[in-house]
RNA sequence: AGGGGUGUCGCCAAGCGGUAAGGCACGGGACUUUGACUCCCGCAUUCGUUGGUUCGAAUCCAGCCACCCCUG
């Protein structure tokens, strides 16, 4: 009954990518396990979005059985509400801008979801990531790079892979773009090769993560005095959660040109708004920095990705003392966000990344 | 109480007799494994009000109303 195949974990959302996934290491001969995580309850089930949907546990279920391998649901509930949906909370409790799916990566699918498998028996986990996991036989080391399809590259979301957790994923949609993989799918037959996109915030309703804090942090939404840069009294907003660095829509304010969020100011509860042109800054301090592979200590140039959906930007990062990094970039940046995640890369290389503190 | 000015979409604002520009805000959609940005679409049968002139008025005339300024 043993075979000397590797085994390995494959979480499935119940999407084309993860589904294709396992059906990509079954053809490589791999022995695939197929696990579903419970993270959330979710009302509507009809609905289906989220990387991680619970609601997709039925046709996460039907393409496990069509593969023929085994396949279980685990229970991540507490643990996700802890590490993500908490931390999402009081991220915005205290005037940042959290990235919920970088920390269920992170705490999640790195963490507990790489638990089970090796409880299982299994030396790797995979993913339906597009970004690829390589080995640099010279130096001895894994490599994490850019998905080859740049319009769906995720590997800004995955910077907190390091060696350790390198050697135990695969991601073998890397090399492929979306078009190719919803083909493949097509092509052997899974039922779920033409779903949608996911997309917002898989635990929150309606895509309303506003309605959502409203209803679970009430207490965080203050209302206080939207400024402008030169200290003018615009008007009110409803708390600082409501907004971000660089957002237009929903202040409310007419003033003949398009305002924007310039800062959000915790100590004064106040939302600081401009012109378009006060929404650029050229550098930042970032902590909380992990590293792919060897860690950068010492003034280095290289490119700096501010958010998931924009390009990377040449900027030399300068180590500072307490674990922090400086980040000046060639070309000013728009929104710079704290609670948003910089990624550093080494032209397709992932070197690391950190949150952002503050503009500098 | 006199004199002057102004009243066009939630805000700002074109229009000056020929059948309501635009910007902002707002709503919807697209994009998107976070929040944003961006893009596309929508958004006054009606111009403070009542009459009048005219083939035809937001645009001309008169009354009324409201607000603003000045003088008392």
């Amino acid at each position: 009954m043993t075979t000397n195949k590797p085994r390995v974990v494959v979480g499935m959302s119940g999407g084309v990518d993860s589904s294709l996934t396992a059906a990509l290491l079954l053809e490589q001969g791999y022995d695939v396990i197929g696990i579903t995580m419970q993270i959330w309850e979710q009302g509507n089930d009809d609905d289906e979005k989220g990387c991680c949907s619970l609601a997709a546990v039925g046709d996460a279920r039907r393409v496990a059985d069509k593969l023929g391998i085994p396949f279980y649901v685990v229970n991540f509930r507490e643990l996700f509400e802890r590490k993500v949906v908490d931390y999402f909370v009081a991220e915005y409790g205290r005037g940042l801008t959290p990235n919920p799916c970088i920390a269920c990566n992170r705490f999640i699918k790195f963490e507990a979801l790489l638990q089970k498998a090796i409880a299982l028996g299994a030396q790797y986990v995979a993913t339906g990531h597009y970004a690829r996991i390589e080995r640099d036989e010279e130096r001895g080391l894994f490599t994490l790079k850019k998905g080859v399809d740049p319009r769906k590259d995720q590997s800004y979301a995955l910077y907190h892979l390091t060696q350790q957790t390198l050697s135990h994923f695969l991601m073998p949609l890397g090399t492929f773009t979306k078009i190719e993989t919803r083909e493949m799918a097509a092509k052997i037959g899974l039922a779920v090769a033409n779903k949608p996109e996911s997309q917002e915030i898989c635990f929150v309703p309606d895509d309303d993560y506003k309605a959502f804090l409203q209803e679970r942090a009430p207490q965080s939404l203050r209302p206080g005095d939207i400024v402008d840069v030169d200290g003018n009294r615009l008007g009110r907003h409803h708390g600082l959660p409501l907004y971000t660095v660089g957002q237009r829509k929903g202040l409310g304010l007419a003033a003949g040109r398009p305002l924007y969020v310039v800062r959000l100011e915790a100590e004064t509860n106040r939302v600081i708004v401009g012109g378009n042109e006060d929404v650029f800054g050229s550098a930042l301090i970032a902590d909380d920095l992990t590293w792919t592979g060897t860690p950068i200590t010492q003034v280095t140039k290289a490119a700096a990705k501010i958010r998931y959906n924009s390009q990377e930007s040449p900027a030399l990062l300068t180590p500072l003392d307490g674990g922090r990094m400086r980040i000046a970039f060639d070309v000013p940046q728009r929104a710079i966000t704290p609670g948003q995640a910089v990624v550093f890369y080494d032209g397709d290389f992932v070197l690391g990344g950190g949150t952002i503190v503050r503009p500098d």
